[in-house]
DNA sequence: ATGAATGTTGATAGTATCTATAAAGATTGT
DNA sequence: ACAATCTTTATAGATACTATCAACATTCAT
């Protein structure tokens, strides 16, 4: 349970984005109607995309957000990293800067917090937004099966 | 980052036990200072790992804790799990009731988040704590080569 | 019996983080 | 000038986590 519902929503963004092709940009309005995301977090969620480089805006009368690169050189681990920072499960664990430990030198746990962590980061970083897109069915390619929720 | 503090205490907790054979019952004082974790939070830990029957203890004079199994029968995942609940990274990918989202069919992002769930809680399944003894070096086996942190 | 040593339980306070919303600002095109 | 759109900032509420403490219950040695 450690996916926050930020970076839960980015992802679907971008799903979205990649789906919708970039041929003309995206309204925030849209992006939050086929995602189910709500506006007002998209508000906040889509700039720091947009910073850092995944997404490109424009605004004004036409404008919207699309995709700054082919969908195949955006990794699913570049947006999720994003938004959750470090990957490891505990912070004794993670590649850069680990927090130190009274335990550290020869701890079995911390190895297996470490494969647990590579082994994430492996599959976040094996898959692409253009991948995504080909898995995507359903309501992701029509708006209809969206499904109420409570 | 997923894992909290009390799972890591937990888990530290157990190696230690395991380490220690069940000879003797080990003090919580004991176990605290083997394993760096405050008292007044093993206090709160150990009972839910008595109450889950992992651990066994004895109250009075020469009480303390001791394993309720072979090591060898105990496995990470089921100590990380008492703490932690749910181990998919987000709620719509759980094993047992998922929580429902709009996007549920045809979602390939949910896809990966189950591929990553499986992997986690292969490799906590995978590992017993008397792995991890078998693999537990350095303050461990030596309080005195434990550092001092901050 | 008494008392010390030990585990058990419950209350609490502080901190941090997450979530969602709203309001005001900046830019663009008609 | 105006409307549509993205941008930024402030804020409130909810939730969870962490650590500590105090009071209690049990056991054993004396």
């Amino acid at each position: 349970m450690w996916i926050s519902r930020r970076t839960d929503y980015a992802t679907r963004a971008m799903l979205a984005l990649t789906l919708a092709g970039g041929a003309t940009p995206m309204r925030l309005q849209d992006l939050a109607d086929r995602t189910a995301v709500p506006l007002s977090v998209l508000e906040q969620i889509m700039p720091v995309l947009r910073t850092a480089g995944v997404v490109r805006s424009e605004r004004g009368r036409s404008g919207g957000y699309r995709l700054n690169h082919p969908p195949e050189k955006i990794t699913l681990e570049a947006v999720v990293r994003l938004f959750e920072g470090q990957l490891a499960p505990i912070a004794c664990a993670t590649r850069k800067e680990p927090e130190p430990c009274p335990m550290m030198g020869g701890c079995s746990l911390r190895s297996v917090w470490e494969e647990i962590r590579d082994a994430t980061i492996e599959r976040l970083d094996r898959t692409t937004f253009a991948d995504l897109a080909a898995g995507a069915a359903g309501p992701w390619l029509d708006p209809s099966k969206m499904e109420l929720v409570d």
